[in-house]
DNA sequence: CTGTTAGCGCATTCAA
DNA sequence: TTGAATGCGCTAACAG
């Protein structure tokens, strides 16, 4: 492992005989060259193993010809499909997309926007960590680049947004429920998430409009421990049959996998539903779910961010998914 | 939204009327500076919202304080979660780490780490997509950067290594299993994936040593939907008890799924056995599972990533985790 | 303790 | 078409 120092162009167009201009010509294909010349160029390029500093191309050009993605917790399973649509998406582009995983703290996630900032990148997708908190983050951003929020927004920010409509997905779920039995027999209880995100509070209040005011709410974190949690929260408080509508797959899969373990049937005992259809074929019974377009809203997040136009908010419209959790 | 050229070190130190020299002693800390001129200087960059340009910084000195990641897919929970516990051994210190998926390819691979290289990192890390043909971008890292390779290792480099033994790991499987019960009477099946990875291999191989060099194997890739397909061919031959060792938690679980989708019982009929350690706590049965030490790993990562010394390989021991796909 | 100077690697003027 | 010169923003030597 040889470790000298890399080769610049100076040292190619030394090699070559020509300007470093010219190597910078041949290399980058911006302008005609005499085939000759370039012939000699990419010859010492190779023999030296010349490999671009990008360093100095950014601090020259304007462009950086790369994307950030600053999201809160790779573990969530709906955040890492996010981001791997979003890769693909940017994978036959010219643009890099690079990723930073907040960890679920503001600090960490102004620090993953001051990095890519920093780093000049020409734009910036967030998944804002908090509803309100992460306000400074989504400001600093949108005040120096062209800034995408994903799946989650920050009210009264000037940054584009791109989710998906919680309060059509929800409404999905109560219509699904309601064509299928008597919700009276089995009555419902939400397992949400507390609202310090803009789709944990979407998601809450559109359970509330479509299931009555009065309804049940158990609300915790986007995890299976919790709906395993809540799951046992309502089988302590005597149920014996009800419905578990839930603000996420993971905490559907959490309060399924507690109810049959403790004995209770699904779908016959308890019904379940998730939200954002990922990871359905993981379980049995396989859940009943709301899916998010996800490659769509990848796509029109790649549009968006090499569009010119000024800032968007864009809703996808949700499918429900039918699975093993709930009444065909 | 103002959009104004952003304010550079120029103009802090001509508004706070000291030299640049004086503002980045300031605001780097770096050295001792008067402290009338350093309120100053502060006053003034914060006036003028004044932003570091990495790219500046990073050209002039040798360091970026940056490390790079590439990883073959965010959708496999072991690698997002190896992702996450990367980045959280990274939070606390001064280097920032980032993200790159490759998507499954090869070819986005080499691209990931070129754009590492172009960019200065300071060292890569780097989950290789496969055993052999990631050689040549494993062999650019290492050549330029401090490389480790993780989870996964392309042999024949001199890049560092951290992992598990799957050997270990196959082993621990393989004694629980042989403790609990005849398995004569519950014949095993290896659930795998196709020798591409390290990882595939060496479980392959280690599942070979420990059951049995006749021992039938099932080939495809770490995917839930592969796990269904294969527990259906097993229940295809005819198969009504047996017992299914899977090389990922997300093959058992897909495999577990199918099985009692089908009418069969777990672990009473067929008995599921994982690898990783990532997500058990989604399913019911849970998981019995081979437990990766991923926060462990992550902190090796980041010591060997920091350190001075040459390359090397660590195998970090696995642990068994006895869920309710495998009698007690 | 501070300012001046120089140069990291690159792409683009401007002249030839 | 090509080369020489310039400057992107920053920090480190050096001299004061």
């Amino acid at each position: 492992v040889s470790r000298s120092r890399p080769a610049t162009m100076a040292d190619v167009a030394r090699l070559a005989g020509v300007s470093t201009a010219t190597v910078s010509r041949v290399l980058s294909g911006t302008r005609a060259v005499d085939p000759e010349m370039a012939e000699r160029v990419t010859a010492a390029a190779v023999r030296l193993d010349y490999r671009i500093n990008l360093l100095g191309r950014g601090l020259r050009l304007t462009s950086t010809s790369t994307v950030g993605l600053v999201l809160p917790d790779l573990r969530n399973p709906f955040f890492s499909t996010l981001g791997q649509h979003l890769a693909r998406a940017f994978a036959d582009s010219e643009v890099d997309l690079l990723l930073f995983s907040a960890d679920d703290s503001l600090a960490t996630e102004l620090r993953g926007v001051r990095s890519f900032l920093g780093r000049q990148v020409d734009a910036l997708v967030l998944i804002p960590v908090h509803e309100e908190r992460s306000a400074e983050a989504v400001a600093l951003a949108a005040s120096s680049v062209r800034t995408v929020q994903l799946d989650r927004r920050v009210p009264g920010t000037t940054a584009s947004y791109v989710g998906v409509s919680n309060r059509d997905g929800i409404a999905l779920v109560r219509d699904h429920l309601t064509a299928a039995a008597d919700l009276d027999a089995q009555p419902v209880t939400y397992l949400g998430a507390a609202p310090d995100s803009s789709s944990a509070h979407e998601r809450l209040d559109a359970v509330r409009r479509g299931f009555g005011a009065d309804l049940d709410c158990l609300l915790g974190d986007f995890s299976a421990a919790w709906g395993r949690e809540a799951a046992a929260r309502v089988l302590a408080s005597g149920a014996t049959r009800g419905t578990l509508v839930c603000a996420a797959d993971v905490i559907a899969a959490g309060a399924v996998a507690h109810l049959l373990s403790a004995g209770r049937r699904v779908p016959e005992d308890f019904r379940v539903t998730g939200f954002d259809g990922v990871g359905a074929e993981l379980t049995h019974p396989s859940l009943t779910t709301v899916r998010q377009p996800v490659e769509a809203m990848a796509e029109a997040i790649r549009d968006l961010v090499v569009s010119e136009e000024d800032a968007s908010a864009r809703w996808f419209g949700p499918t429900l998914v039918v699975g093993g959790t709930s009444p065909a």
